[in-house]
Order: structure tokens, then C-alpha cells, then sequence
DNA sequence: TGTACATCAGTGAACGCGCGTTCACTGATGTAC
DNA sequence: TGTACATCAGTGAACGCGCGTTCACTGATGTAC
């Protein structure tokens, strides 16, 4: 007598999100309707709603996963950055061109509408948002070590900024090549070593030299 | 027998494309059905269709409609930057809190999705975005000249980051504070002003001195 | 200014369709022995 | 390993509702004289 979960609902969950997510991407959120859902994933409405009450319940567990892929986006957008903190003023020119992320900034901004919308999913959000800063910062942490210089403002308050250059101008790029496959990052990158350079010094104008009196 | 257009035709359309942006920034584009417009401003759904071929029609008067508005945004992006423009390092803190329009952010972030996914759509969006940057440039080089400073890029690209990143922190302050009615810029003015400094030099420095040879 | 009348702009009933949701069912899954 | 069977997970028909859209109509608007 089977009592824990079969095999058979994790796939049938995967297929429902995967769908999900392709559609909401495409045509949107609101656009997208739970036949719709049902018929990109190869099931029917009962296996839908065996899974989740409704449309913003699956919203919901469509974020928690797609929060887990997040990760590989600060991985994205650091050698980026990683590249700049070595850089002096002037040499910002030539920073690596990062692709974007159509599907998931498409959806994550959609997301954050949603959020906006429904102060309860805001909570969720602004909780997430918290992690991704805290392994940004360590990340950025480590490339600004590298490269020789501290910051000057709390390192949260950086990597929030960090973030809302990336997200407004991976927007941007969308908009100005929408039809096109591949887009590039635009100023992004450009912006986010504007940044770096700004709200950090050289370590060596902090800590004392060789040969300094105590 | 009248043959232009009556002037009952004006009030209407206005009702109609108030009542869109106040549900349009409430539930956003998909949630919002027509006969929801039409209740809200009072009207049947004869006069929805007797002025609109459909939703996406009205959208894209809105969005006419709302372009005109955004030189307020302009208006109220500049000041905040030209305090900046005459700060030195370090002295950007005491920015002024410039409060963000929800109505106009949940909006426009609509828009800018929505042409993602309609090119059409997108190269009016293109167009417009360029004339915002154009009128943003001068007002910018204005407060550079005021502070003395003259940008090492082109104009246009600068623009260009100050947007996205004003546009990304909106985003990230209205996740942040769902619920409250008067939202705060949070990082959005300090990034802009950290790339109105990192991104221009004291015009000293490129013009000739008094006193200098030719 | 006033009246007659042509045209326009919004009304409201009607329609068919697809949505969200429910539920009796059946084949798939896993357990006990 | 094999069989019997209890439970689970997805099926597919059914439902009522509200959507988008149409259209004959009527009161409002503006013109001609």
C-alpha cells in the first residue's frame, strides 16, 4: 500500500514547471492559461490540479526551483566584474560581452511584478533576493581581494546595486534586440566596474606600508 | 451632419485609458479583461470596441499616452543627479530620497515586457526609449557643465546606464516595500551618481589652463 | 435664434467559446506474504 | 520470485461562468437653412 510519493509525480511536477516556464516566457503569465500548460507538458487538467490548487500555486513552485539556477547567474555576472576590478579608470572598454538570459529575465521580472502585486509572495522574494546579495557579496569579496581594494559602503548595499544595473540593463537589451537569438548585456557589465571602481580604494591606501610606526 | 470627430469621442477615451493604467498597475495587463476597463470608467463595453479594435490597441494608446508623462520622470531623475554631479568622493551620501511612481514602474515594466515579446511592439518602444535619452543627455550636460565636468563616452550611452540602473532600483525598492505607500529610491540615485563621477572628468583637466602655451 | 434632420457614439442584449474547477473512473505503483 | 490487493496518480467528461466580440437600436451631437 503505497503511502509515501511514487516515482511517477516528481516527473509529472518537472514536466508541468518545464511547460510552464517555456510558456510564461513566451506569452507571459496572465497570457498563459492551465490548458495551455497542460497540453505543452503532455497531460491532462486532472494531473495539473492533483499537483497544485491553482495557477499561482505552480507560480510559486516555479520560483523556488528557478531560484536554485540563480546561482548559475552570479556566475555569469562575476567573471565580468572579476575582470573589472583588476581594470584602471579608462580600461573598462574591453570587458567581456555576457549573453542574456532571455527566459529567465523574462520571467523573473515577471516575477517581481507578482511580487509587487502581492505584498505575501513580496516577503518571499525579498527574503530570496537576500541570499543571492549574501553569496554575491562573498564572491565579490573575493574578486575586489584579488584585485587589491576594499570597499567603502557596506558590502549588501554594493551588491544590491550590482544587481539593479544588471537586471535594468539586461531589460534594456532585450527591448533594443528583441527579435534577435543572442543579446548581448549592453553598458551592464560596464556599469556594474563603474560601481566596483567607485565604492572601493586601493587596500594599500588603508592598511599601513612595510616600515610604518605603530 | 458632423463628420470630424464629436466631443463626447475625447472624454470617453480618456475615461478609458484611465481606468486601463489604474488596473493595468493593480493586476497588471493579463489580469485586467475588458469589461473590468469598462465598468471601472463607468461605460459599456459598446464603447470599449467603438473605440478600440481590441486590449492590445488600447495598450499601445496608453503607452502614446504615458510617453508624454515620462518627461516628468525626467524632471524628477535630474535633480538628485545634479547634486551629485558637484560632489567629490565620498560625499554622495546625503542624497535627496526621490519617491518612486509605482503606477508608472509597474506600467512601463509591462510595456518593456511586452514588447520583448511583440518586435512590432519593440521598435516603437526603441524609438521612444532613444528620444528619452536624447532629452536626458542635455539635461545631463547641463548639470555636468554646472559642475564643471565633461563625460568621457558618448552622451548617449551614459543616458543609457542612468536608465537601467534607475529603472532597476525602482523595481528592486517597490519589491522591497510592497505594501507602503510612499516608496524610497533606495541605492538607484547613489549608483547614478557613482557613474556620473566614475564616468566623467573636471573639465580642468582636458582644457587648457590660463597662462598656457598654444 | 430656432427647428428639422443626418450622422455619430454609446447602449445593452445576445452569442459561442474556452476557461477554471470538479469528480467518478481506471490503470499504475508499490506492499505484504 | 510471484501473486493479490490496497492505494495513488492521472484520465477525460461534465459543469457553469465570464470573456471577447457583434449588432440592431436610440439618444446625443452638430449642421443647414
Amino acid at each position: 500500500m503505497p503511502r509515501g510519493t511514487t516515482k511517477r509525480r516528481p516527473i509529472t511536477i518537472t514536466a508541468l514547471l518545464d511547460a510552464a516556464l517555456e510558456l510564461f516566457a513566451e506569452r507571459g503569465f496572465g497570457a498563459t492559461s492551465i490548458p495551455d500548460i497542460c497540453a505543452r507538458a503532455g497531460l491532462t487538467k486532472g494531473a495539473f490540479y492533483s499537483n497544485f490548487s491553482n495557477k499561482d500555486a505552480l507560480f510559486l513552485a516555479l520560483l523556488d526551483r528557478s531560484w536554485e539556477r540563480r546561482a548559475a547567474w552570479i556566475g555569469r555576472a562575476l567573471p565580468a566584474s572579476e575582470v573589472t576590478a583588476r581594470c584602471g579608470p579608462g580600461e573598462t572598454a574591453s570587458l567581456p560581452h555576457v549573453a542574456v538570459d532571455r527566459q529567465w529575465t523574462l520571467v523573473s521580472t515577471e516575477f517581481s511584478l507578482h511580487a509587487i502585486r502581492h505584498p505575501e509572495v513580496a516577503r518571499l522574494l525579498v527574503d530570496h533576493e537576500q541570499r543571492v546579495r549574501s553569496e554575491l557579496a562573498v564572491l565579490v569579496t573575493e574578486a575586489l581581494e584579488r584585485a587589491g581594494r576594499i570597499p567603502t559602503l557596506p558590502i549588501d548595499e554594493l551588491a544590491r546595486m550590482i544587481v539593479a544595473v544588471t537586471e535594468g540593463s539586461d531589460i534594456q537589451s532585450l527591448t533594443n534586440d528583441a527579435g534577435g537569438a543572442v543579446v548581448h548585456a549592453g553598458q551592464g557589465p560596464r556599469a556594474v566596474a563603474a560601481l566596483l571602481q567607485h565604492f572601493t580604494v586601493p587596500i594599500a591606501s588603508v592598511l599601513p606600508r612595510d616600515g610604518d610606526a605603530r
